[in-house]
DNA sequence: CTACGAGTTAAAGTGCGCTTTAAGTCAAGC
DNA sequence: GCTTGACTTAAAGCGCACTTTAACTCGTAG
């Protein structure tokens, strides 16, 4: 009984049905069968797309999304994997969180700038930090 | 008294040279003077290098950064330019801090999960939102 | 003279998560 | 038969902040 289309699966889940070929190719979803070339899906794809959903509000990639459900070891229980993911996803949150921080209290700081061109600000800016000039790894956002 | 090389202000700044090209094209920085096409730089430079760090690590754009430093009127002093900056991004980094916040509750309860397979997972997750099947917004990361 | 290192340019590439486009295939309705 | 609408594919595009590449121009050292 697989009945749905492509076009009602992406509105029932608020997805664009490119958005899940994606996932498809991607390896995220399995292969529906077919319709005169056309995807027909169960009603389990939705319990399934809900799940890539929350894997992707969790902050994983679709790479890590991808290990968790077709993962190294389909033995493996998804707890375990999702635990391996999200042990290393929160060391990126906190590293994130701590970011954020330090642009909070930048952003506070130059609310406390007196100078009246950019000028002086590159001027006081520069004095201000007699950076040793040891070149640094360049910074690869 | 211009006398460094790009590479020189790269290196002293820990950026690479096109990083610094990249910036002069996109309007961050003024037209250096030249000595047989190449660029020669004096030492308020690095000043206004510093300056575009301290400004790309508050997370400022480089359009953002652009009118902070070149902005809309060059008689607005540069902390009145920062602030109108600083309100929206304020708002943005209170709006990350709180999606960082979901993350992280969302990546704890999945360790809760007691299933054996991802089918298991996706049904249970199907099951526990019978999400009413209205279109959402194509959501644009 | 030749080679080398550092600089120059415009244009293309990168990574991510999709979206958009172009060109084609179907089934159903008129 | 023809149109309509939803689907199909592969390939290209997007946004951002740069980096990389290819082909070139310099000044200096040997």
């Amino acid at each position: 009984m697989p009945s749905m289309s492509i076009g009602q699966v992406a509105r029932i889940c608020g997805l664009a049905p490119s958005a899940i070929r994606y996932y498809e190719r991607a390896g995220l979803l399995p292969k529906p069968i077919r319709v005169s070339r056309q995807r027909r899906y169960g009603n389990e794809i939705i319990g399934r797309l809900r799940l890539l959903q929350v894997a992707r509000e969790a902050g994983f990639s679709i790479a890590e999304t991808r290990t968790f459900v077709a993962g190294f070891s389909a033995a493996t229980p998804p707890a375990i994997r999702w635990r391996t993911l999200a042990r290393r996803k929160m060391t990126e949150i906190e590293a994130q969180l701590a970011q954020l921080h330090r642009m909070k209290l930048l952003l506070e700081s130059g609310f406390h700038c007196r100078c009246l061109s950019i000028e002086d600000c590159a001027r006081i800016i520069g004095e201000a930090s007699p950076d040793p000039p040891s070149a640094r790894s360049p910074r690869g956002r």
